[in-house]
DNA sequence: TTGCATTTCAAACATTTGTATGAAACTATC
DNA sequence: GATAGTTTCATACAAATGTTTGAAATGCAA
């Protein structure tokens, strides 16, 4: 068998039981078993179980991350050089949203891993996470040009809270179904998003209003109006 | 040494290495030898690890929450009976705030020991949360008296986003402060609880405004102030 | 084919870890 | 102060788990 098959095959086999059963009851051996490969498998391919789970976060990380400069550039792009805060925010948390809900969530490992990742925080992934910081300062940076003049710690607690939401979503999203008794539809993506990027532009732009109510948030493609606020 | 000492000795110990190392790598041979007593003591008096660690949750769970209420039952009082939006709101955050974060967070081995059981998020730690909801539905029927005529799913959304905000900001403390390069203050409890409550309202009461500005949320406590923003 | 490097494999290793055991020490009650 | 119940202790157990090893198999170039 070819070297890369064996790799591939344990990187699927682990983000598939990783993302169904989480970091804390799956073995190696039992990722050797689904991969159908032997044991010394990893380590002579990865060197270590902690490095198989680091490639796995880094990989779907830089994924994700790309996904949102997309999103931001496109953004930049139709704005003519400038995005609007908006925009920014729903590129800030719309992949991660997109990907972690969603009726046909099921089917995505990738985004079941990344969920597991966000919950459990395992040692290997803990230390990934902690130097990150680069990735979001872009968009602090894309903030700063869309508010010019607003004060930098306002900007960092709107970025904050923005991530803080999406995240803490896709974190508790089984007990906001059971506290809410179903209300809250946690299929409807969009709506999610909507909701979560206009709290966030709220909470940039608290101070602006009320003397300027056109630069409350509107909503542009999600299904809340107006009128049902 | 009288049974409850033992207990207690056990509990004080493994509350203080959990805080500072992680359910991760703390062993049952590490709690006993920091509470000096003997390694069987363990299962004797709790049964398993696992029952230890849910014991030590439940504990501080209660605590929160009988603060929580506790609070929400003052401003009701406070209030004639009904407590405004803001207070309740001030009520669900402000005691988890409060404890975990702060210059003085350092000397508290139980809010620190909450951030870990929010971070690590262990099996028996999980299974306490998941049936936790009840806590959260007397602050829903607080909500719904506050905001009569409200629809639900807003009413739990915002619910959840003020969860969202304050939990998010003491797991990611040290990501913010490095993202921000420590422009966001982490030590002014006050500040960050209203400006979580703030954000809370706006949410909350979000389609309130513009035509009724006074209905828009006003800080009481903290040291943001009008000019700030 | 020969020879060399890469990859696979079964088996064993070395720890770590939670738990169980049975005797000893202790405490309190009568 | 004898006795029964409780608690402590040293030690052992059993299972799990990541890692290593050295040989066998495989792939590949000369």
């Amino acid at each position: 068998m070819a070297s890369d098959q064996t790799r591939s095959a344990i990187l699927a086999a682990a983000e598939r039981l990783y993302a169904d059963r989480g970091f804390g009851d799956v073995t190696l051996r039992d990722i050797v078993a689904e991969a159908n490969v032997n044991l010394a498998a990893v380590n002579y391919h990865f060197g270590s179980k902690d490095e198989l789970i680091a490639e796995l976060f880094v990989t779907r990380s830089i994924q994700t991350n790309r996904e949102r400069l997309n999103e931001l550039k496109a953004a930049e792009e139709a704005g003519g050089g400038r995005a609007s805060i908006e925009d920014i925010m729903r590129a800030l948390v719309g992949p991660t949203l997109r990907g972690c809900l969603g009726p046909d969530r099921e089917g995505s490992t990738a985004a079941r891993f990344m969920i597991r990742a966000s919950i459990e925080s395992v040692p290997p992934i803990r230390r990934i996470k902690n130097r990150e910081v680069d990735h979001l300062r872009k968009f602090a940076a894309a903030m700063r040009r869309a508010m010019p003049g607003r004060d930098d710690t306002e900007l960092y607690w709107g970025l904050h809270f923005a991530l803080a939401m999406a995240h803490h979503t896709i974190r508790e999203k089984e007990r906001l179904l059971r506290l809410s008794e179903g209300k809250c539809d946690l299929d409807d993506v969009r709506a999610i998003i909507d909701r979560v990027v206009t709290v966030s532009v709220m909470a940039l732009t608290m101070g602006d209003a009320p003397s300027k109510p056109a630069a409350r948030p509107v909503l542009v493609h999600g299904r809340l109006t107006r009128q049902d606020l």
